[in-house]
DNA sequence: GGCTTTTTTTCGAGCCTCAAAAAAATAGTG
DNA sequence: CACTATTTTTTTGAGGCTCGAAAAAAAGCC
């Protein structure tokens, strides 16, 4: 059951929400960070005296080009970049990279790698990336000691509590606990990630305004995914990252899915689903990877006269459209982002998407309901690996204070 | 965004979780409340020290058949039944009930009504409800002052904020705002729930162990409900109550819902559809609501024969399961209670269910996830709302202490 | 240069929790 | 029955935290 909160407690979490409100709003002042939080200026201040001695947060005198303005001028406060880093791995359908993330969120160095994915053994998969970790740490220009946290975002399910992969599309291996082996390799906290949670993750962070407490990004791509915010909180399963919108039912009994089973959403809105059903092979037939390329050049062919590949869209359209109308049916309408390489073919989906949700417990609200097309995901992947590392940094080893803080991250104190 | 803690809500919180734990264990003495929360023993002795000055707890040595031990006996603390009171308005398809509750949680009156409320107008529908409400508070054995909180539940959709009933299937009105209006008529405050998710909230007080942090509540009654448990919190939609799972899509364009809609899983799986598929009548026909007592006789007549009354039920199982498969593909696999008519008819109805959910994503652990029946739903949702206005005067009014009080229930402190 | 305005720091008061010690209440023991 | 052992509860003093008020700092304005 939930615990009482201790004295110290209140100190944590005070600083927490100090660290965060620096983190969300760039460069506030003592002064805002006061009006954001509820605390009393005394607080702040001594908070941020602390923070400051100890060199996780920064005055930033210089780059103010202030209004001028009357009385003594707000001192911004900056993460200082140097507090810490943090590093992110992200494995996708034959392509692994890797991006070394200061204190602040600048990427200071990054890697990347094409591998066959689909074909390699256990151990030489996990020796990639471990490979391709271990040579960004060695990198003289980085304090290997100022690492405090690795976050790993895959394509496929992982458990919830970030620790595994239990499976994935790239690959036939299944769980495969990342965390743990990165952790054990590097001794630095690690996290295994679900590449859709990563994506609403970074959204949130791009575009606040849009993505704030409720929201749904979906990955048109070789599968389908989803990640999802409800209330400000990512959703996860209660034993995996959950969300699987891909393998709700669309038809019972319907088109072969990836997974094996029949009729579920991406078995008609996946890549291989559009190219099947655009190409005329049968809907029993094994799904096939498609290139970005070649799902470019179907989604041109739809645009330019009607045939098979537009009906294939619109029966992606009609697909995803009754999928989010049960999806709504259970969380209610809110907003969607459309990422992956046939978020680019959103014309092509929306029209029947849109009449498919009118037929749902979604369609009062059919007209309200705004999509966005993000069509790069790995970029977004990336970025929410970061931010849910950083995040990780901010909570869990600067809010406690340097007392409670392991070796690893001790150098970066004052 | 997330505000700071101050330092009178330390207080606040740990006097919360004191009498949550009061509430939770019945008598526990003040080293179990010390052990289940972590604080410490002078701490645990100065808060129920004072909760009991003010009339919210008493000491109860009496009732204990102690096991005979050495050391100074353990004073057990129990909620004192005469610090609050709640009322509890029950609103179903042509029935309305009311209870009066106290502190401790036993009923001490209650009244119960039939009515018409398929037919009923707005004023009418309204004014039976406040005018039993305002029977049972103008009772001389009950005193008004100590009504601290109504907890109204109904059929059908309410808001996300417990304000208003949106849409419900027993009666043709929409919108009524029935907690704003039971607030203004009687000044106490008020809220209007949901009655799967009340079923929910009981489920969990009745039997922890089985329902903790993670279950789904699904009513099978005319028409098809859930209440929806999730890492220890009750589910609701960012705008509604949410969890619509019985207007999630079973089969697109399919059968008519009495909602409007097609292809609901409702339409496949309410009493009304069940009672259409068995008797022939054509999926696009008006639903009509049938007796409980004619759903017994036809479930009876399912179990003595093959027919299209077995036919029906599975049916309505392959619906159920289907969806339920959807779900688990968001939420991952839970424990489930059905409840309601139908959930006495689950033997007809599970072979099917387990069918449909072994070809979803859930189908991997088909043989893990257990069934529970209740096929009464009105003492559950009486209960869950009695332990929801319960917990918000737990939470809300006793726990901020005295002095932020209304003078509504300062009489019962000392 | 003095005044006004705004931000930040300092200081004392008031709470809260905690650990340790004391007090209370009972069972066992000779 | 007095005394000891054991367990629970209360008391007490110390240390921390936040807050409001006042002071200090740092600029623009006249």
């Amino acid at each position: 059951m939930s615990v009482g909160i201790r004295h110290d407690d209140l100190r944590r979490r005070n600083r927490a929400m100090v660290i965060s409100a620096v983190r969300r709003a760039g460069q506030p002042s003592r002064t805002e960070i006061a009006a954001t939080t509820g605390l009393s200026h005394s607080t702040i201040s001594a908070i941020s005296a602390d923070l400051i001695q100890e060199g996780i947060l920064t005055e930033s005198k210089a780059s103010e080009p202030t209004a001028l303005k009357r009385g003594r001028p707000q001192i911004g406060l900056a993460l200082n970049p140097e507090a810490a880093a943090v590093l992110t791995v992200v494995l996708s359908l034959n392509f692994l990279s890797v991006a070394v993330i200061d204190y602040a969120g600048q990427v200071i160095a990054e890697e990347q790698r094409r591998l066959d994915t689909l074909v390699m053994p256990r151990d030489e998969l996990i020796g990639e990336c471990l490979a391709i970790v271990r040579r960004r740490l060695q990198d003289p220009d980085l304090d290997v000691s100022s690492v405090a946290r690795i976050a790993m975002g895959i394509q496929g399910i992982t458990d919830s509590h970030s620790r595994a992969m239990l499976w994935s599309p790239i690959t036939p291996l299944t769980d495969i606990p990342f965390a743990d082996i990165l952790e054990r390799e590097f001794d630095i906290p690690a996290t295994m990630e679900n590449d859709c949670n990563m994506m609403a993750v970074a959204l949130r962070w791009r575009d606040p305004e849009r993505y704030r407490d409720n929201f749904i990004a979906i990955l048109l791509s070789h599968g389908i995914g989803m990640g999802l915010v409800l209330k400000g909180e990512l959703f996860t399963g209660t034993h995996s990252s959950g969300g699987e919108f891909g393998h709700m039912i669309h038809r019972p009994g319907g088109a072969l899915c990836r997974c094996g089973r029949r009729g579920c959403v991406e078995a008609y809105a996946g890549n291989y689903a559009i190219w099947r059903s655009a190409m005329g092979i049968s809907e029993d037939a094994a799904p096939i990877d498609i290139g970005d390329a070649d799902m470019r050049a179907l989604a041109a062919k739809a645009r330019e006269k009607d045939g098979p590949e537009r009906v294939a869209y619109r029966r992606a359209g009609e697909a995803l459209g009754f999928g989010l109308g049960s999806l709504f049916a259970l969380i209610d309408p809110a907003p969607v982002a459309m990422v992956g390489v046939s978020a680019a073919a959103f014309d092509l989906i929306e029209p029947a998407l849109r009449e498919a949700i009118a037929q749902t417990a979604g369609g009062q609200h059919t007209n309200s309901i705004s999509f966005d097309t993000e069509p790069n995901e790995l970029p977004l992947i990336r970025e929410g690996c970061a931010m849910r590392a950083l995040s990780f940094v901010d909570q869990e080893i600067f809010a406690p204070g340097v007392q409670a803080r392991s070796g690893a991250t001790g150098k970066n104190v004052a």
